[in-house]
DNA sequence: TTGAAAGCGTTACCAC
DNA sequence: GTGGTAACGCTTTCAA
């Protein structure tokens, strides 16, 4: 492997004229330029990006941590922050988190100066204590899908989803309608599911309607257990004849409640969910649409920024959209 | 930030003492080791990674090629290599592909030395002159669901696959079976499918059976076009009883337009897919199961055991095994 | 416009 | 056991 030091020989000129040469300064002659180009392309050279960051005194890494497990959504937030940091000179560098002890490992890498440049965190809050210790070494760290005070964030208005799940499916004239969402005492301290719900209770009470005793469902994130509290819903003796669900997960799980009952959707129940996942559009599913990808990509734009200096990156609320699709119409509408 | 010579300093020893603690080595006294591990602690002392690596002469990064687009699979199987890598020093560098120029570019990437000291290829056929480079330079690259000759791979037996999907099927009683899968002339090169496609029609000749004119289908990959291309099929004057499909993915969509028609599963049309990934056993198709996880698992370690010089890491052949499940039973069985 | 040399924070070798 | 010091490959003064 050739160094600057090869290059530098082989051409003719010191090391620090090759190091101006690769990093286009503009003081070289056209002419040394030159040659040194046609060097390190006869010798193959390439810097190495180690040096260079001990050099310059710091790294080119952004870490980045995924919960993985949690849903599809993170994968397309991960997408965004790839598409971006991969036009920079920036390295990706993934921590997946699957567990608490992971997650507390994780914070603690991200505590460490020398491991990486800046964060970014994607739908995961941060235990307390790895916070502090955040802030008090002012690292830049941007979360996206989780509002930290005092930290840029990436986020969208949960509450205002709910309200607007609930005047769509109201809209078309549905009374009984049934929340099914997270437990809001996880491990992981999610809180997405409880303001969805926060919001969608508002909007039913504006309106003037009350939820029925037992029409707000809790269950561990998933299709399969959405779609078992569905059913207990759908056995009531008056049951409901929507749903909304706090993420497309839980609402394919409630679409394969219906269905296993044979219940029409959306006659015999309408059904919206959350976050316009790629499977929403195969299911025909109803749903509060959030720009995923966006989420990612601006979330890396303001760390990026964060670490060129350019002042505090601040927060940013992505807008929220429902989008109508075949799993909601006027209740009884056989 | 404290550097090791704060930590000398303050502890009153030279830096080879500090270095010497840092690395365990045995050739420090225990006295020496507290208090200078004292300082560490006091100071919050953390080594540079960057200034190791290059004293050591490598990084400690290793890039991993993902095609995110592709199918829910690559997601599990990079999971495994991330529960892998999270293990070890080693900090695992995400690079995406969405495509051809991008590809082409991230091969490029890891064809330089000090950007990464190994690779893993996911799910990504590499262009031919790039990996030309990469066996010149004689650089550590694993690939994971790829067979690439000369290099290690973590790959099944695809057509024994499709043999595999033959053999359930014709054992419930099927004869028109059709096929759908992938276009083989991708811009990517993917070939998985085409082998399948293979091996499953191998399995059909061994049994006596010709396939009929037109029950091999090709869609660009997606749950869409295979609904779309399973709608023709079962527009057929004769259409078949069962159909594989070389990925769930498309399994899904070959669902979809069996539900579309209004046709009973698996009693006017039995599916099989491939993959095993999670939506299929929520829609309770029967597949072909290959070890997503485990295959990026292996992968990692293979890679692992390369980077630690212990000789030629070889192939690894993961089995596959059918599930199962209530998308297939016995044809005409209303 | 250019070359020489002093760091950057480690590790490893060589004396003591 | 331990301290001093030469690498590692780059960037960036400082002179010329």
């Amino acid at each position: 492997m050739a160094t600057i030091v090869d290059v530098a020989a082989r051409a003719g000129v010191g090391v620090g004229t090759v190091s101006r040469v690769i990093n286009d300064s503009p003081l070289v002659s056209d002419r040394t330029r030159a040659k040194v180009l046609a060097v390190i392309e006869e010798l193959d050279y390439r810097p190495s990006s180690l040096a260079r960051g001990l050099s310059l005194g710091h790294s080119t890494m952004i870490g980045v941590v995924v919960p993985f497990f949690h849903t599809p959504s993170v994968v397309e937030r991960l997408r965004g922050v790839a598409d971006v940091l991969n036009d920079t000179d920036y390295d990706l560098v993934l921590f997946n988190v699957d567990s608490v002890k992971q997650r507390d490992e994780r914070f603690g890498v991200l505590n460490r100066r020398d491991r990486s440049e800046g964060a970014l965190v994607i739908s995961l809050p941060p235990p307390p204590d790895q916070l502090r210790r955040l802030r008090e070494r002012k690292r830049p760290v941007v979360f996206v899908d989780v509002d930290v005070p005092g930290f840029p964030c990436v986020t969208v208005d949960d509450v205002e989803g709910g309200r607007l799940a609930a005047r769509h499916l109201l809209e078309l004239g549905h009374r009984r309608i049934a929340f099914v969402g997270d437990p809001e005492k996880g491990a992981f301290g999610f809180t997405s599911s409880a303001r969805r719900r926060r919001g969608f209770v508002e909007g039913m009470k504006a309106a003037g309607q009350d939820l029925p005793e037992g029409f707000v469902r809790r269950a561990p994130h998933g299709l399969e257990s959405a779609r078992a509290v569905t059913a207990e819903l759908l056995g009531l003796p008056d049951p409901p004849t929507a749903v909304f669900a706090a993420s497309d997960t839980q609402a394919l799980g409630v679409l394969e409640a219906a269905r296993a009952l044979g219940l029409e959707v959306p006659g015999g129940l309408s059904v919206v969910g959350f976050d316009d996942i790629e499977g929403a559009a195969y299911a025909g599913l109803a749903t509060v649409r959030q720009p995923l990808h966006q989420s990612g990509a601006e979330g890396a734009r303001l760390l990026l920024r964060l670490l060129g200096g350019e002042g505090d990156a601040g927060k940013v609320e992505l807008p929220l959209e429902v989008v109508v699709r075949a799993s909601t119409g006027p209740p009884g509408d056989l």
